[in-house]
DNA sequence: AAGAAGTGCAACCGCGTATAT
DNA sequence: CATATACGCGGTTGCACTTCT
């Protein structure tokens, strides 16, 4: 190894270094100091995050890609919370710990600009506390407190660990999707000043395709959602706001979600190719959203599979189960591929085909993506894609809200 | 004032999972 | 398919600081 603390970059010193036999350079261990910081810092502003073993080689700094993953994930990078937690903060940890259990990365996902780690520490301490102190680590759990499970109904056969959630009046956005029954009007279903959705339908689900890649693997849905105008990088969300009238993010990553549950573009539409902000927001692919009528895009081949195998299982299985869900035609309207020449950006054109009886349509041209009122998707290189709730609003009809048993916004259960 | 005990927090470690080769 | 590597999560530890006696 030939790199070392030889300059201004590095900020290693011979204290807590790590001997090792065999002539490798030690990695040191202990705080991290400012210039370290530095270091790291700009090595990510470079390379971005991740292949955090190729730090040291880059950089020379003499540490581990474990503890720079740590160090910027909890400390350096952007949008961290500094001080004590709100009370509200609090409240929503004490919740979700009684709903999930030390699943710190899971509350965080909830808690903007929280680590893990703050979050579990938080909770340690108060352990402790609270133990000595003779009282319950939960202050509100005599309350019985009505949940909701997440995006998925009650009873999924192939839910590992079925989740609920409380209605915080934070938003907490929860799906689930419309499968027998949909809404008379949808749009009451989402609150713009609260920036929470809810859809309720206890219907069996029918069995789920297979997943492939681990952002399908979690058990929660989403929770990282928020107006795309208000970011520069599709990476750095809001953890909450959903508006209607704006294309919004979602990260995958984020996500979490349950066996088949991947938000199968049947049930969301998404970003208006013509909106500027969809256009601004994913430069790297604007010619060809520009090119596309409609349909969906990702940048990611990978993800792309994925979500339009899983896509197009769940639309079968959802008409073949639920005819009378919206739009069942809608499977079999024709795809188009929309690949560019790099192979890198696919787009789908799920548009129906005027005047054609789906049944009747040529099976070569059957889709590969059930998209019926989806008017477009994007996505960048990574794990993020847009999309419209008011087009996704417009895919619930039928039944009304109260036949449901869905509460408005105004009458929901308090957590306190 | 000084040592002990308590507290909060950063960082490390082991393990499981996903991905690459 | 097997192995290696990277990553992320949750548990644990160590230390600096504060409070108590």
């Amino acid at each position: 190894m030939n790199s070392g603390p030889s300059t201004s970059m590095s900020a290693s010193s011979s204290e807590g270094l790590n001997s090792s036999s065999g002539g490798e350079v030690a990695l040191k261990k202990g705080p991290w100091t400012s210039a370290e910081d530095k270091v790291l810092a700009a090595y990510v502003e470079r390379y971005g995050e991740g292949n955090w073993n190729a730090v040291r080689k880059k950089t020379g700094l003499l540490r581990c890609g474990k503890s720079c993953r740590l160090r910027w994930t909890n400390h350096l990078r952007p949008n961290l919370k500094k001080g004590s937690f709100t009370p509200e903060e609090e409240r929503m940890i004490v919740e979700l710990h009684s709903q999930l259990g030390n699943k710190w990365a899971r509350m965080a996902a909830q808690l903007p600009g929280r680590t893990d780690n703050e979050i579990k520490n938080f909770w340690n301490t108060r352990i402790k506390r609270r133990l000595r102190d003779g009282l319950p680590l939960h202050p509100c759990s005599q309350k019985p407190r009505q949940t909701t499970p997440l995006f998925l109904p009650q009873q999924s056969p192939f839910v590992k660990n079925q989740l609920s959630l409380p209605h915080y009046h934070t938003a907490i956005p929860l799906f689930q999707g419309p499968f027998q029954s949909g809404f008379h009007n949808a749009n009451h279903l989402f609150d713009q000043t609260q920036s929470s959705i809810l859809l309720q339908d206890t219907s069996p689900l029918p069995i789920p395709p297979p997943r492939h890649k681990r952002y399908c693997d979690s058990a929660a849905f989403p929770i990282s959602v928020g107006p795309a105008s208000s970011t520069d990088h599709p990476s750095v969300l809001p953890p909450h706001g959903i508006l209607l009238d704006t294309p919004l993010n979602f990260n995958l990553s984020s996500l979490q979600m349950e066996v088949g549950s991947l938000p199968s573009p049947s049930w969301f539409s998404v970003v208006n190719p013509e909106l500027p902000s969809s256009q601004s927001q994913f430069p790297g692919i604007l010619r060809t959203v520009e090119s596309c009528s409609g349909g969906f895009l990702y940048s990611d081949p990978g993800v792309f599979e994925d979500v339009t195998g899983e896509a197009h299982a769940w639309a079968n299985m959802t008409h073949n189960n639920f005819p009378d869900t919206h739009s069942p035609s809608g499977m079999n309207q024709a795809a188009t591929d929309l690949v560019n020449p790099s192979g890198t950006i696919i787009a789908y054109d799920a548009s129906p085909t005027p005047g054609i009886n789906p049944s009747q349509e040529d099976p070569m041209k059957q889709p590969d993506i059930f998209a019926p009122e989806v008017n477009g998707a994007v996505a960048d290189g990574g794990d993020n894609f847009g999309l419209d709730l008011n087009d996704m609003a417009s895919l619930f009809t039928g039944s009304t809200m109260a036949e449901l048993g869905i509460l408005p916004w105004d009458n929901m259960p308090e957590i306190y």
